[in-house]
DNA sequence: AAAAGATTACCTCCTAAGAGGTATTTTGTG
DNA sequence: CACAAAATACCTCTTAGGAGGTAATCTTTT
């Protein structure tokens, strides 16, 4: 496998050595040329302006802002560019928002250099390219009121963070200066739209959902 | 900064393309050789046999086992190989943990090049190498009891999985064939072993301590 | 064999979290 | 401006989890 056309790649993962790793690993490829990495989600959007790459390798968990976020805002500014997201999560609920964001191929990150190579070539032909290791975890949705899952709010998602954290629900109050009441109210929204009903189950689903 | 002696590393990482960027990273250097990559912990024990590597490279996270428990496995039986935990985790629990097992290095993933490198002169020259990044959190510890925490039994990192995957009490007696009062006990001792008092404390705490 | 540690299991009491309801204020969008 | 959505905050009630105690039975180590 060797990619046909010449292709400009932008890196975008935290992990420097992930990131400098891949670099090293697609540079000896004919035709693949890695015109920039970016280690934070903070420059990614002027790194597309100065180095205007084909396709770019997103990781989900950035330290600072959701990778599937931030692909929305990329298709949204740069609708060429291409985007395949690179993560360790299989979970078949961050596929669908990777599907409903748009992104052009999704690749796990224990997954090997041919399916990443296979990934590029797809993508630059107009194609998709989504890992082999996912099928068979996609279902279909009930569709109903699920479509409207999974849409939380900012601030929904600012007390995951905090729950995520380790703290209770007091704790949350004097953090977002909110009344306990409030945080409870919160929590109980969230458990809606995410069909879970433990902080347990709540955790877990927001680690598989990059949340 | 370059190795002035060669040495045979072999690396463990279950992500494939980290894995194999890494070894891309670093086979351009002068002196380093790649000898073997492994993707899960079994193989491990056996490839170092074979392959007779100075170093190896160990991540935590690895599906089949914890990193540190291997680590402890491989120095007790290959005493001569030296050892640097590679991982994302920056926790000073687990650090204390990789001090306690006897690693000779703990690398964070978003470190650089350079200091892998620093790491691996530093290692194969009888010395230890621990990042940067992880200064400052390393406070002693009380050690009257507190070194007898972290010691958990088979039993209890049992329960903490279940619990990380999500299930309530009652669910986890089912899975393990226990009483409901059985589970809380073990639950309580975990959060006396762990000093945590919360289900998302705990967690938090297992999931940044590769538990 | 004795001691130490691990596992099992029950008790009570208290608190955090979840479930259900309601209502006001603020923010954003057509 | 009007309407919808989001954010705020209180109420009650039920349940799961945490804290403290005790103790019998295994298992492992000395």
């Amino acid at each position: 496998m060797s990619i046909a056309t010449p292709v400009k790649i932008l890196l975008i993962d935290d992990h420097h050595l992930f990131n400098d790793g891949l670099k090293s690993l697609l540079s000896s490829e004919q035709n693949i040329e890695i015109v920039g990495q970016v280690y934070e989600a903070k420059g990614v959007l002027h790194a597309i302006q100065r180095l205007s790459p084909d396709l770019i390798f997103l990781d989900i968990n950035l330290p600072d802002k959701n990778g599937i976020e931030l692909a929305a805002e990329v298709l949204k500014n740069y609708p060429s560019v291409k985007i395949i997201l690179l993560t360790m999560y299989s979970d078949s609920q961050i596929y669908k928002e990777a599907l409903r964001t748009g992104v052009h191929g999704y690749i796990l990150k224990n997954s090997s250099k041919q399916n990443l190579l296979s990934g590029i070539e797809a993508v630059v032909n107009e194609k998709t390219y989504f890992d082999a290791k996912l099928n068979g975890r996609i279902e279909e949705a009930p569709s109903d009121d699920l479509a409207r899952k999974f849409a939380l709010t900012a601030r929904e998602k600012e007390i995951i963070k905090w729950v995520k954290a380790g703290l209770d629900s007091y704790q949350i109050a004097d953090k977002t200066f909110l009344s306990y009441h409030t945080v409870k109210t919160h929590r109980r929204n969230i458990h809606f739209k995410l069909g879970t009903s433990t902080t347990s189950e709540l955790i877990k689903f927001a680690n598989e959902n990059g949340i």
